[in-house]
DNA sequence: CAAGCACTTTACGTTAACGTCAACCTCGTC
DNA sequence: GACGAGGTTGACGTTAACGTAAAGTGCTTG
């Protein structure tokens, strides 16, 4: 039962300088509670590109922010087509020329859109379930004072 | 381009006493621009239970919501399986049991800590957005600039 | 040096959520 | 009565996102 090192707390026992900090694969999967076969499956997806040291991955602080962002854009329900269109433009930026940028400004409204049609689906979802909450609570009370 | 009849407003021309309103698969299907295909898979897995008129399945009201639901759900990142959970409960819990009820509560405030992590999640997912697009512009405004 | 542990590649398996036929009814209408 | 627009049931295909097993590499520890 090795619980998770929390992925933004502790950064090991001795503070290292964090932008230096190197991961091994088990660690990161550790941190965030996947399997290594899951991180080494978004690197073929081009999501990831770490170091290599002879033939062992080594992460570094940067791919550990993707991986992080990665997990979040899942659970949010984006597929990883979709994050990879962001977080692979933006890993192009500086050299970027008009028309990829433009594109870019594009792809990146429609996320916000996404994301704020979520916000509305939230809200009603979570009316919802006070509601479905509300009327169990209810039968049960009933429940309780007969019989 | 036959675009979709929106589910919330017009219910048709002559304005029907909607709770006694009947559709057809078809209906439903450009209502909520899925394919017919994907309603009767819903069916099969226990989502939906239309009546049928001879072989030809119809639609009520009830359905025509939970059908919606379901969609909502799905936007959210949520499995067949899940909703159905919430959405069957939903139904058999007027004659429910005490400890169906409770496992009904359970779940229930499984879903809002879910749907609370993706307030966060939008709201970080939000952050990152923002930053991309406003390095986006600057490196566009640069290029404007220069050559 | 054998054992164990963490890593590697290759490759096939699996699940969810539909898509895509094929082959068939059943209307209204031309 | 042919036909086109809907509907129906199978049944097989497809895609995404990994799981899982096999077989090998490299360190370090008793």
């Amino acid at each position: 039962m090795t619980q998770p090192t929390f992925p933004d707390t502790a950064s090991s026992q001795d503070a290292l300088p964090r932008q230096h900090r190197q991961y091994t694969i088990g660690e990161l999967a550790k941190m965030f509670e996947v399997t290594p076969r899951t991180i080494r499956f978004y690197e073929q997806e081009g999501l990831l590109a770490p170091r290599r040291e002879g033939q062992k991955r080594i992460y570094r602080e940067k791919d550990r922010v993707r991986l992080k962002l990665t997990l979040r854009g899942k659970r949010l329900g984006f597929s990883l087509g979709e994050i990879r269109e962001v977080v692979m433009m933006y890993d192009a930026m500086p050299d970027g020329n008009a028309r990829q940028l433009r594109r870019l400004l594009e792809i990146l409204a429609d996320k916000r859109a996404n994301l704020e049609r979520q916000l509305e689906d939230i809200r009603l979802m979570r009316m919802e379930l006070d509601d479905v909450d509300h009327r169990a609570r209810e039968v049960l009370r009933g429940l309780g004072h007969e019989a």
